[in-house]
DNA sequence: TTGTACGCGTTATCAG
DNA sequence: CTGATAACGCGTACAA
């Protein structure tokens, strides 16, 4: 026994030089040499849940361990057809301004013993070159935080890759998404502002092409709409910094004066508009102008800022898209499912939230139950 | 000819529908057989700069058009042992310039043909289970933006796995590094603001295991010294937003006074720091405290704060650390290189860079010379 | 439980 | 320029 542990550990290391000598990798077929077994036990060994002799095992693992021998996933996959590995697509636009997205993602999938292959595109229109070579990668599923067309949709179907949304809807396609809801956010956010009696507001969006900004203003104007809000003014942006500043001029111009709120794209954007409001304009924020976005992103909460918005709960949405991704290459898709968190309104103290003068409504209870949480959970569905 | 070609494409849809039967993939030998030709030349036929005839690359890319065949990466990198991956290995400090770290460091690595398999790590302890993956799936090279153990540094070169670490020295080891001189950023500060004036500074540093934040600290202290300036009240930090308005307290309790100015371990402290001073103490920055950071992330560049801070040049380090892996991975590494960055001053408004009152001296000629190159490359060794 | 033999899909080598 | 054949390193029926 000890001289068989012995002669393990001899062959192994001459193996290993002999090894070093040839510049070959350490395979499976030298462990299996040095220990005086077949590869195929060795390839068991490393099998989780494999069934193997203890001995068997010790002794593997002792020749494994001197010969510094790691299994290769490129040739397991080969034969497993399955890389362990899942595609992120992620827009660097906006989605890169949530640190958390990437990490929570990233985490999350790992939880699922699966690793994350990085796409990261400067432009939109870099996907397809993206999902090319996602194809070659062999990867066992993709998360896509960008905008997909619906072709790049179909190929996905086609190839039979497991696909999942994250924040982007596609109405007409039945395809696996775990998305916030932006729209009923929007709403949320008219509801609060108008209870608090502003009646004249204006919109700071996204780009047309961004599916998440113009949820969030079609919700507010349907919002807006439903409650007999005159139409607000709408300004293009691109949910930057500078955005916020320019749409805010842009609207009081097109106002002829300055609303009751400006509701932006985002917090960022929402941020350019405040210090574009109280610096450059003077305006008192929120005693002439409420001003609210969307993320509750890390600086929203500063002292400076204190912004109203509404938090999506990111960590709830990665936890969700690796669960469903892994479902679905583990089981197969029947069918897609979609699945969608709401907004949690934080309050901030950019936006006037009660009403104040003679002209507001009192509002009503359902209402004030509505808004008394702080940091509540509104609804899972 | 044209009899030929609908040979080629009839030929491809018939084996298309054996292979949907059979659930099989599309392989280079399916190609082949629908193109009447051998599996090799499909396989040249997808290798960039192969000698191959224009008719027989026509035939082949139409019989794989209509397959829909891509190549498969595991089984090329088996035999080429290259995966053109290149594993990137990222503390997830929730530092405001990770997600711009992240984007360019990808996009980076993609210009250079490769892709990147992301590991985030929540905790610096877990860099050594994200090795054990990174050996697993044959990588070409690593980008390390996390704190490695000599061990594991020890253990890549073992593997002769081509490494390069980022933005942080490793000054026992000869190891590939890419990072911004953080101890001469330090210095800089340290030197604009006592030609200002100042005399007594306060540090909020980092956690005495991040390296970065120590190495700022350092270059601080030593030019204080240097200048024969008293020595600094040091407390330590987190690098996040609360860690600048603790550490803001903590100092003024410890010093009994104000100090001159604070000089904090990256931006975001130094934003929190700002913020208690002006909303909680109600000082004046830059009057009666200048308070400066480091990394200009893009909220230092606010109207709110406009922090007086140093940028390290993002763009050009990311670059240089495709580059030099790449090269690494290509020809092999000679001798360890490293590739040092200078920070760029950032004017910005919270600090008072001129001297007043009548004990200030003046600015020495060299000290102007030295702050005067913008995004300057101080030295490769 | 262990060993044998084969196949995963590609690139590289070498002869024609 | 083209085709046959041998690796690459592993997982897995199948037989023992």
């Amino acid at each position: 026994m000890s001289k068989s542990k012995q002669t393990v550990e001899h062959c192994a290391l001459q193996l290993k030089a002999l090894i070093a000598s040839e510049k070959r990798r350490v395979t499976s077929y030298d462990v299996a040499q040095a220990a005086g077994v077949s590869q195929s036990a060795v390839s068991r060994c490393f099998k989780p849940g494999a069934s193997i002799s203890p001995a068997m095992h010790e002794r593997v693992m002792r020749a494994a361990s001197v010969l510094d021998y790691i299994p290769n996933a490129a040739a397991r996959s080969l034969i497993t057809r399955r890389s362990n590995m899942v595609a992120l697509i992620i827009t660097n636009k906006a989605n890169l301004y949530y640190p958390e997205l990437l990490a929570e993602l990233s985490k999350q999938i790992n939880a699922h013993g699966k690793h994350v292959l990085l796409f990261t595109l400067a432009r939109e229109a870099d996907v397809g070159r993206a999902l090319a070579d996602v194809w070659q990668f062999q990867v066992d599923g993709v998360i896509a935080a960008a905008r997909l067309s619906p072709e790049h949709i179909a190929e996905c179907e086609r190839r039979r890759m497991p696909l999942v949304l994250f924040n982007r809807m596609q109405r007409d396609q039945p395809v696996n998404t775990v998305s916030c809801d932006h729209v009923e956010a929007g709403r949320m956010l008219v509801s609060r502002l108008a209870a608090a009696g502003h009646r004249h507001f204006g919109i700071i969006s996204g780009r047309e092409d961004s599916s998440v900004a113009t949820e969030r203003r079609q919700g507010a104007c349907e919002r807006m709409a439903e409650l007999g809000l005159p139409p607000p003014v709408i300004v293009a942006g691109n949910c930057d910094y500078q955005s916020g500043a320019t749409g805010l001029q842009a609207i009081i111009d097109q106002l002829g004066a300055v609303p009751d709120a400006i509701i932006c794209g985002n917090d960022v954007a929402a941020i350019g508009c405040l210090d574009a409001a109280r610096h450059a304009l003077g305006l008192d924020v929120p005693g002439q102008l409420s001003v609210a976005g969307f993320d509750a992103v890390e600086p929203s909460n500063w002292l400076s800022y204190n912004l109203t918005t509404l938090r999506q709960p990111m960590q709830k949405m990665a936890a969700a898209a690796a669960e469903l991704l892994s479902n679905l290459i583990d089981n197969g898709g029947s069918e897609a499912e979609r699945r969608v968190f709401s907004s949690q309104f934080i309050e901030g103290a950019t936006a006037r939230l009660t009403p104040t003068g003679p002209r507001a409504a009192p509002l009503p209870a359902a209402a004030v139950a509505a808004t008394a949480g702080i940091r509540q959970l509104v609804a899972i569905m």
